[in-house]
DNA sequence: ATCTTCTTGTGAAGCATTTCACATAGGTTC
DNA sequence: GAACCTATGTGAAATGCTTCACAAGAAGAT
């Protein structure tokens, strides 16, 4: 039981949610290597610090994917988060920005893993522009928008100074770009229909600066 | 009036409202270039796609920064925010993993910026062990809880593939580190009192996928 | 075939976070 | 110095998310 979900429901499923059906993803893969046929959602939980009533009810968003007094099956359960995530195919994407975290970003393998494929490098700096990046050639920033439309890019990540990215995201939006995953630190102005995400790395230091400093304890499940 | 907090009030101040201290904090740093003396509550909550009301419940978790008629003093709000997140300070942190991430994340400017110094690099490539990175010279990890100690070395970053994630942070925890921020797609085991934030790309473009393919609309304020 | 055991799927309860709405207070103007 | 304007600070309401608790279904044992 697994149907295309209707637009009542997708709104109703949580940003929550939504990640944590990316551990899941991630735990079952791993455990696919294992000889594992099945999986309990206390044993999915355990893996991911959540409670069973946790995962079974995220995976109840979606339709009834387990077996009572068995658990779910492992590699099927994968492919039908897969499905529901979007990652059981390709994505073309672009990465503007061939700086410290652009350059790691081409050779993240996760990205490929997943089906991200970064297809297309833009920098506006002379000396990198026509340089080979593990296969790709850097193209001028100068022909973001004809690019972008011609090799239909469906993702931009976005790795360059604050100071330049919203004027970049703004010719992201005029090609048509629905997605854009930001590493800028700012939030960028996009119109309602473009999907962003913020990758804020200091955000995630400060908390650790925060908890310790406040000696703020690690929340788990009991 | 801003004192410090006791237990009781530490532990009720949540996820979300600390993650987005990190966002006033930003935005305030950019306010302060400008000729802004004060910013309200409704500003602020526009530069970061949030509601006013929000923004005044955060702050008064911590004292009352503002003033009535008038908004918030832009300096002395992100001096206090600083203070909270104990960003007013230099955090010494070591990175462990010198590869495609390790080395962008040493250059990366936010973390100098907001006090999180890197002094200490360690990795297991002999190629790259003794290699000088932005005036830090790799360490070899075999010396690593020793080296942690004697370095009063107080974050840890993992960025090293996830099959030997665990064993390091093994190691990490055993010279007595209490917060790491972790790059590697895998949930890591630590003590209860150690504080692990957990950095993960991938998860943040499988949103974007998600979102697409669903036709998720973002979640705005309205 | 029935009983036992295990674990799902899910309403309902409980808890947490966000938003509302307004009393309150500082600043400014006349 | 009174009246007006503006924007904070905050209980209370509303919304959203997580956990509970149990009926129900499936497999294996007797």
């Amino acid at each position: 039981m697994m149907a295309d979900l209707n637009a009542e429901t997708r709104n109703r499923i949580s940003e929550s949610t939504i990640r944590r059906l990316s551990l899941y993803f991630r735990a079952l893969s791993f455990l696919e290597g294992d000889e594992h046929e099945t999986v309990s959602s206390k044993e999915l939980a355990k893996s991911e610090k959540l409670t069973p009533a946790q995962v079974r009810k995220d995976l109840s968003f979606f339709g009834s994917f387990g077996t009572r007094g068995l658990g779910y099956p492992v590699t099927e359960l994968r492919d039908k988060i897969a499905r529901i995530l979007g990652i059981d195919r390709v994505w073309r994407v672009a990465l503007i920005g061939v700086g410290n975290i652009g350059s790691a970003l081409v050779s993240y393998k996760e990205f490929i893993k997943q089906g991200f494929h970064i297809v297309k490098l833009f920098d506006n700096d002379q000396r990198k522009i026509g340089s080979n990046h593990k296969g790709i050639i850097v193209s001028d920033i100068k022909d973001l928008v004809k690019e972008l439309k011609d090799d239909s890019i469906e993702i931009v990540v976005i790795a360059v100074p604050a100071t330049v990215a919203q004027y970049l995201v703004d010719d992201v939006v005029k090609a048509g770009v629905k997605a854009i995953l930001n590493f800028a630190p700012l939030n960028l102005r996009v119109p309602d229909d473009v999907h962003v995400r913020n990758e804020n790395m200091a955000m995630e230091l400060e908390y650790l600066s925060f908890a310790m400093v406040n000696d703020h304890p690690p929340r788990r499940p009991k």
